[in-house]
DNA sequence: CAGTCGATGTACT
DNA sequence: GTACATCGACTGG
């Protein structure tokens, strides 16, 4: 008998395909809500489904970092959709941004929420100090803490082996809120934000 | 509960 | 110099 590899225990799932990308940006940010974000280091994964985003675009969004034009730092929002946009921001933070739309247009879809899945160990962990389960990852921050996603992944692509963008279950549009969004003064009127209605995960209320 | 505020690095004016 | 797609500690009611 020959022996096998153990097999994973859940099926293999494709991730999301490069075209998911390269479509309006308002349109991915609503169809990343229930889609799982998952992240490898060291042989080990973490996940979690997709409970608040933000849109942020080049067109009409003055608060985007996208708004003036292409510089070093933001220069992964102008790629081909499909990579990661991480940046530093208050001195101490990391956010991450999904990045859409065909190279040359400089727009992103800011991961804000997510419902832990696996590796929850791992994200207590790395968040540094003792939280409730429902502040593991419920700010921009907060993920990439938990995610250990700082800058060595900007522009890494979401298909792996280290960052995976997976299929979830559809969210119904009669659980998805539309907000403003959070911690912007210009161009703070555009409801951009996209949030799974009534989730104990995310990072504010209504 | 709500509101305020300091920490801390850096991109951009 | 200034603003910043934040967080957590602290205040006061």
């Amino acid at each position: 008998m020959i022996a096998t590899p153990p097999l994973p225990a859940m099926p293999r799932q494709r991730p999301l395909p490069a075209s998911f990308y390269l479509r309006p940006t308002l349109l991915v940010a609503r169809e990343l809500l229930g889609a799982v974000f998952a992240r490898v280091l060291d042989g080990r994964r973490c996940s979690g489904r997709i409970v608040e985003v933000e849109a942020y675009h080049q067109d009409g969004d003055p608060a985007s970092h996208s708004f003036r034009g292409c510089t070093q730092r933001n220069e992964v929002m102008f790629r081909r959709g499909g990579c990661l946009y991480v940046y530093f921001t208050y001195g101490m933070h990391f956010c991450m941004n999904v990045v859409t739309e065909a190279a040359g247009i400089g727009a992103a879809v800011l991961i804000r929420a997510v419902e832990p899945l696996e590796g929850i160990e791992d994200m207590a962990r790395r968040r540094g100090r003792p939280v409730p389960p429902h502040a593991l990852t419920n700010g921009p921050a907060k993920c990439c803490q938990a995610f250990a996603v700082d800058r060595s992944l900007n522009g890494v692509p979401l298909r792996g082996p280290e960052l995976l963008l997976l299929p979830g279950d559809p969210v119904p549009e009669s659980s998805v809120a539309v907000t403003p969004r959070v911690g912007i003064s210009s161009g703070a009127g555009l409801p951009w934000r996209f949030v799974v209605r009534d989730s104990a995960w995310v990072s504010k209320k209504r």
